[in-house]
DNA sequence: AACTATTTATAAGA
DNA sequence: TTCTTATAAATAGTT
């Protein structure tokens, strides 16, 4: 959002990528506090500079959010002593120690993991797939094509054409595309009509 | 930025700030997300629904930063613990090495939730690229191809070829590949110089 | 879930 | 770093 749109890739000038996190840090912390304040919630934030320092935000704390998010305290838990070294200044202060219970929400659970364990199992057999197809198709260099078999060729990308059109698993298509828009883009025949190489 | 502006104050219709939460909560993971991409550095948020319900968004992943954060275990020393203001102004705690069995722990359910919504929004970032790339490429149908351009465009396929045998990243290949081997094979040129389509 | 009128965030530039 | 400003994005109210 600025004078220009950039590409979302990490920015190349350290100058102006240290630039940018400094703007779009405080950008994300105010977010994060419009969220808070706008919805009375509970949020926290942690980030780390490119130089590697650290910054965060939260609300009540960082602390009190990260220790929600572990869970309540099963209280039979004896309390740890902390060394607390706040600005500089020494101080001690006792915090429970997170041992968590399984929450209430067993079904959840198992439905969240679920979930994650047909997203590995798709995983796997893309990878599956790969292999297998890598060393079946053992596909000719195209450098090697003839002229005849480059027409042939031309069909099946009409078909490849017609796939990516069409209905595929759209994560397929994407990732697709955006390999094929990738730096030297394969099929950035823009305007080739009109254009001769010659 | 809106219709209009709201005052910072929490949205008294529970209905409307529960759509403000989840409009915002996504706002603030993408902007995190850009932070990280942009700046190449560690980010993680958490927060909690109106309803209590635990969501992160993390780069690498929540832990990582979190443990990060900590900053390393001193082992028989308390560890590191950093906490930090809203305004990123920094002040650190030492905590006794904690070991939280994130199996069972809240933590742990929020960790799926977090690598689902990761998936997710990676799903997103994809479909963007797809429509954006779509847009911008308009690539000629294949079948207009004249026999020079096919020529031309022999050679951005050796390109992709030579991205394919590269080391993109496996899941971008092996979409790739498993859309190429799905039935009519557009590459499956198995025999090509033999075989003559005849 | 979509759709826009507006408000915000922010990339460049100074 | 801070300020300014032209633009890109986020989103409040609406359907």
């Amino acid at each position: 959002m600025g004078r220009r749109k950039i590409p979302m890739e990490m920015v190349k000038d350290g100058n102006t990528r240290q630039v940018t996190f400094s703007k779009r840090r405080n950008g994300v912390f105010k977010k994060a506090d419009e969220l808070s304040t706008l919805c009375g919630v509970d949020v926290a934030v942690m980030v780390f500079s490119p130089g590697g320092r650290p910054y965060s935000y939260g609300s009540p704390s960082v602390d009190a959010v990260f220790d929600r998010y572990l869970g309540p305290d099963t209280s039979s838990n004896p309390r740890v002593r902390v060394n607390v070294n706040a600005n500089g200044r020494k101080a001690t202060k006792r915090v429970a120690a997170k041992q968590v219970k399984l929450e209430n929400s067993q079904a959840y659970l198992t439905s969240l993991e679920e979930e994650l364990q047909a997203e590995k199992l798709r995983g796997e057999v893309l990878r599956d797939k790969f292999k297998e197809t890598r060393e079946k198709n053992k596909f000719k260099d195209v450098k090697d094509l003839g002229m005849d078999e480059l027409n042939e060729f031309k069909g099946k990308l009409e078909a490849l054409r017609e796939m990516i059109n069409g209905k595929i698993m759209e994560m397929e298509a994407s990732s697709t595309l955006m390999m094929l828009s990738k730096g030297k883009s394969p099929i950035e025949v823009e305007g080739s009509k009109n254009k001769r190489k010659k």
